[in-house]
DNA sequence: AAAATATTTTAGGTTTGTCTAAAAATAAAT
DNA sequence: ATTTATTTTTAGACAAACCTAAAATATTTT
């Protein structure tokens, strides 16, 4: 059960964590993974026949309910090593990734697990970030209102509480949607407006009224 | 510095292990890997070009001093996970080896000097094996007498007390050298001969007297 | 010392995961 | 609604690490 490669486990996560908004195009993912789009086709194919995603030629890809449950179990192993890296070990907060990345494909559930219950079961990582349990289950972290998240804190846009036609029409434009993931850049005090940024695109200026009606959860 | 495939890796290792007497051969590589002849010729050329081994064709190999050294630090990586495992996370001591097969190959300096200091700088691993140090310092078991050697644990001859001809005679016959090494699988008490397996050969028999003359280190 | 046997190497092929360059499909701009 | 630009896919190659089958070399037996 669950034995993946290192490549595919790494095509998995990187695709969780970017299908946070709706699809994922090759382009994106070529960019997350430091690879050639050419390359993505190729894997992307390979996950499909393993019914991992649902992937539509020209179309952009998501994960299937298994392609999840895998990303979860990849997201949990990485995010135990963070904690027992960063906890157990002294690494400092920056530190802890990089090594996570190596430690996270070692596949045996009982090292996992085992490694779980002698870090007395952690809900977050050093970055906040929570971490799944044995079955799969994530704590969602409260929706809290855009106006509220600190700067340099990246979070994702679950409610909208003024849903007129003007209010969706300036959404619309903006490209924010349910689903978005967005990062709040810098905040100005003079009017309360913010600048935030959306993915790879530049960064974008907010009202401080919009902002009011934007709901958010932190996440990854 | 330091930078090898799994691959690389896990021959190095071998090589380490089997090359205690002389020269490591093709075919006691290939059974050691589980992998065919033809595939440790290829990379044994591969590791001949990294001047990791000394490697003539036909005529077997043996690492160099580089190739020693990157030796230990995988030997080092390994037991410190084992000691690991079985000290923090409770694993027996069977289950240890076959998940710090897979940790091993996990390259970060820094995340193992931090875990021989978190482990308290374990000396042996849950074997008994040493662990190498920062610096690939092992720590030498001391020898003993090859008749105190319990059934099923394996040592390396190290020494021979009597060096008459006729005790050297005999060794050579059953091929038993310094470096030699061997596991002791039965003894009889009726008169204290031992039967006794050197590599993958047959195991042969040992009477007291000899047994008596010669002896070992604990190792692999 | 020649023949028989065992070991090792070479030659050529496969799979995984990547690449480049060209073709196809989609999206944007006139 | 065409043309232009962007994105995505296909086609063909490459390196790593393995394989099988055949050839080359060593070793052992007669």
């Amino acid at each position: 059960m669950l034995n993946y490669s290192t490549s595919e486990e790494n095509y998995i996560k990187a695709i969780f964590h970017l299908q946070k908004d709706g699809t994922v195009t090759t382009n994106e993912l070529a960019a997350e993974l430091q690879t050639r789009p050419a390359s993505i086709t190729d894997m992307l194919k390979k996950l499909s026949g393993k019914k991992l995603v649902h992937y539509q030629a020209y179309h952009g890809f998501t994960l299937t309910a298994e392609g999840r449950k895998v990303a979860l179990v990849i997201i949990r192993r990485h995010r135990l090593w963070e904690f027992f890296l960063a906890e157990k070990l002294k690494f400092s907060w920056e530190e802890v990734h990089e090594v996570a990345e190596d430690l996270e494909h070692v596949g045996s559930k009982k090292l996992i697990d085992k490694l779980d219950e002698f870090l007395g079961f952690p809900r977050f990582d050093p970055h906040g970030d929570p971490i799944p349990d044995a079955n799969g289950k994530i704590e969602t972290s409260k929706q809290i209102c855009l106006t509220e998240l600190p700067p340099n804190n990246s979070a994702i846009v679950c409610y909208v509480s003024d849903q007129s036609n003007e209010m969706l029409e300036l959404l619309g434009h903006k490209k924010i949607a349910i689903g978005t993931k967005l990062e709040v850049k810098r905040k100005f005090s003079y009017d309360r407006s913010m600048e935030i940024k959306i993915r790879q695109k530049s960064p974008i200026n907010i009202s401080e009224q919009l902002a009011k009606n934007i709901f958010v959860k932190y996440g990854t």
